[in-house]
DNA sequence: TCCATATATCGGGAAAATCCGATTTATACT
DNA sequence: AGTATAAATCGGATTTTCCCGATATATGGA
């Protein structure tokens, strides 16, 4: 849990949308047609407006900070928030900062 | 209180430092002559090793982002946390995030 | 094996962040 | 007025972030 890199994850609106939006699947990805369950298909997500590249980056910075797992299921990717890793990081923040 | 502004602030290493050895000036800025109740003085952060242009700049961001406080006394300017700010982004935060 | 779809990675351009030394501004003291 | 100290701002170099289109890789199905 490197509280630097998910700050740097943090600090970035488009990331911050995306970890938002995993709250409510059902609500803000009504296209999907996979199965909640696996989580949000990585494709879903270029519905902020940015391109695959870009999405795919931000994705990238989230997993590695640990706030987002991933799951491949076929030929798609799956994203799920890390309640573990978010809790664990709000928990230190509140009593670093 | 701009959460965004506010992470962004937070997401270095050196304006994080500024912030936690503000919560115990006595241990981290002993040099100092002034009386701490009227915070620390600007030019003790120099001690990170940055110059003082540099650490004028963090301190500007720190500001600008509500995190912390100053006040002018004669030639300096002391700085102080500001524990209000920083409570409503932590509570922000987790109920946000 | 060949093609379609999903995602990651590459290469590069634009913008923002970081840092410094030099200068300016503000205050205090003589 | 003139000097000294503290802090902010300027100008510029370097690094990092952000974004894209193009290409590579992985998987699935015909």
């Amino acid at each position: 849990m490197d509280k630097d890199e998910i700050l740097k994850a943090l600090a970035n609106p488009a990331r911050m949308d995306i970890l938002n939006w995993l709250k409510n699947p059902e609500e803000h990805f009504p296209t999907q047609e996979h199965p909640f369950e696996m989580g949000v298909c990585a494709s879903q997500f270029e519905r902020c407006g940015l391109s695959q590249s870009t999405v795919s980056a931000h994705l990238g910075t989230l997993h590695r900070a640990g706030l987002v797992t991933s799951k491949r299921v076929g030929q798609w990717i799956f994203y799920k928030r890390n309640e573990e890793t978010i809790a664990a990081f709000l928990q230190q923040l509140t009593q670093d900062l």
